[in-house]
RNA sequence: UGGCCUAUAGUAUAAUGGUAGUACGACAGAUUUUGGUUCUGUUUGUCUUGGUUCGAAUCCAGGUAGGCCAACCA
């Protein structure tokens, strides 16, 4: 019964760790930094990390990497809370690294005592120049001969607010000559006379990230400290801090960030389109948010599988979204209540059905056995869907047409008898009649037909407003196209139309995952109100007709 | 033109020197009161050139391709 699932290369790393004794128990952490919403690729990152720690006996941290004031905030803060629960994981832990400041100032005191750091009054041009390129090598300026004794006076200075911003930096005295630019003498604070969300005004100086996210995972014990890709060239930086500040070794592991096809998955092009109203926020249901693939209709459960399916490497990747909606449907499927809505509707009048009402039955999800029913009302006059009749039908179409048969959900089979059009020629009308011994459950008919259809009853059905969604972007991979991202998106990413739902409807709730038969799974809106009911379409259903009609 | 990382089917991901497998996609068929679901089958792959070895996707060397690095961002 046990198939054994293969290892990722990370969960291989902990496996030997944990094998050779080289630790008892894991512990990770999730270290985002509260400067925006969480996204699916963050999403990757959340459930590698708890996932470990769940899966090791360990345990996960959340730490928010809080090291530039000016860009975080404490909306992100409770969002990214919000997401990582709603996910489905507890943290052991909420630490900041603004929590660790005064250790981490220390830190740098101890540095300076050592020869090993120096203030630097060069602006920040003449440190880039002095920094040299890939292919030549920096040089070294008169500021990191200052004796220790000064250096110590200086920062001591910067930290009480004698300089403004920019004015001088604390550097590393690494090598100006190392191929790795990381190394020449990195920036480890900087001034910034800015209001931090937690510590106020306390602090004018700020570490920079290199000085301030190894440092936290030391200083909580974090085992393995996993990042993406392109933190490979800090990782000499991340052990050269440690190793001099004789703090407990963490160890930095790289895997490859998620890309999906036609989105982007960078905070700053999602702010951006945030912030130029291209969406109508971060939770706009376009958005590859966490809250925008939540108000869309994903569940967490289809959003974890999903992780899991795609892997853990070190390759870079492009995921095909086809993959995150097959995860949604699959679990869709299972949950999802059935009803019946019609988009488009054409009026079919039964004409040999009696004045009088009737009332049916039909299954809320076929697939769950404790679904149950649910009571849907018949009449003589009924709606359909404008696309499930044609005049001149091709081959192999088992909708309705003249002279055709097909059975209407869960109630009777009718044959279309007569067309009604308008002065233009437009279909308005169809008048059929339905084979009484054909009733669903109870059939005696004999008849066998290829289509069955959805439908509401003209009398009783309700008004609904759904929102359909379609890729924000036109292009698959946004990174390989010329230009800006922006010059990519698709204008038509939302489509608002009307549907005539039965009326089990109006009892629906924010928890409920629906599933409008033959067309897709539907939740409903947060600007869902009684007096107007808003449905957003989380993803169409597989649809292989219209493939078929496609072809021809 | 420096350093680092990576290369297996259309897209991902396994195979840890010994039969190249899995998922999604695509295609074909069966079932179906959702053209959904389910089931069955088919299809396509080790970047390249050498070397080591009885044996290489795997180890070594050269090439090629892609990615990352020169923010007082993380």
């Amino acid at each position: 019964m046990s198939e054994e699932k293969s290892l990722n290369f990370i969960e291989e790393i902990i496996e030997e760790h944990l094998k050779e004794g080289k630790y008892q128990s894991i512990l990770t952490r999730f270290p985002p930094e509260p400067n925006g919403y969480l996204h699916i690729g963050h999403a990757k990152s959340i459930c590698l990390n708890f996932g470990l720690g769940i899966e090791y006996n360990g345990k996960t941290n959340l730490r928010f990497d809080d090291t530039n004031p000016v860009t975080e905030d404490t909306e992100y803060v409770d969002s990214i809370k919000e997401d990582i629960q709603w996910l489905g994981f507890n943290w052991a832990n909420e630490f900041y690294a603004s929590d660790y400041f005064d250790t981490l100032y220390e830190y740098a005191v101890k540095l300076i005592k050592k020869g090993l750091a120096y203030v630097d009054d060069s602006s920040a041009e003449e440190i880039a120049s002095q920094k040299g390129t890939p292919t030549q090598p920096g040089v070294r300026n008169k500021y990191a001969d200052r004796t220790a004794e000064e250096n110590l006076q200086l920062f001591a200075d910067m930290k009480v607010g004698k300089y403004t911003d920019g004015e001088k930096v604390l550097r590393a005295k690494i090598d100006m000559a190392d191929p790795n630019m990381h190394m020449r003498d990195p920036i480890i604070y900087r001034i910034k006379h800015a209001h931090h969300h937690r510590t106020g005004d306390k602090w004018c100086i700020y570490p920079m990230y290199d000085f301030a996210h190894g440092q936290s995972d030391s200083i909580e014990n974090i085992t393995h400290s996993i990042c993406t890709l392109e933190f490979i060239p800090h990782r000499p930086l991340y052990d050269w801090c440690i190793e001099k500040l004789e703090i407990f070794p963490s160890k930095q592991y790289e895997f490859a960030r998620l890309n999906l096809t036609y989105t982007v998955m960078s905070k700053r092009k999602l702010l951006q389109l945030v912030n130029e109203n291209h969406v109508s926020g971060w939770d706009d249901p376009r958005m590859p948010t966490i809250s925008g693939l939540r108000r869309r209709g994903y569940t967490p459960e289809s959003i974890r599988d999903f992780c899991d399916r795609i892997g853990v490497a070190k390759r870079d990747n492009l995921i095909d979204v086809s993959l995150l909606e097959f995860c949604v449907r699959e679990h869709l499927n299972k949950v999802a209540l059935r009803r019946m809505v019609v988009f488009d509707p054409l009026k079919i009048t039964i004409t040999n059905y009696p004045e009088t009402a009737e009332i049916l039955t039909t299954d809320n999800n076929p697939e769950d056995p404790n679904g149950g029913v649910r009571d849907i009302s018949f009449s003589k006059e009924i709606l359909i869907e404008k696309d499930d009749f044609m005049e001149n039908p091709p081959k192999k179409y088992f909708r309705l047409a003249p002279g055709q048969m097909v059975r209407l959900k869960s109630a009777y089979i009718i044959k279309c008898d007569e067309v009604i059009k308008d002065a233009a020629g437009n279909v308005t009308e169809l008048k059929c009649t339905y084979i009484p011994e054909s009733k669903s459950g109870s059939d005696t008919s004999g008849i066998h037909v290829k289509g069955t259809l959805h439908w509401v009853n003209a009398a009783d059905a309700v008004k609904v407003e759904v929102r359909e969604y379609d890729r924000l972007f036109k292009a698959e991979d946004i990174s390989s196209e010329e230009g800006d991202f922006k010059d990519y998106i698709n204008a038509n990413s939302l489509n608002i139309v009307t549907g005539y739902a039965e009326p089990s409807i109006l009892n629906a709730n924010n928890e409920n995952r629906f599933q409008f038969l033959r067309k897709g799974y539907y939740c409903l809106d947060k600007d869902s109100s009684k007096e107007k009911i808003i449905f957003n379409r989380t993803v169409t259903l597989k649809d292989t007709w219209a493939k078929e009609a496609k072809k021809a």
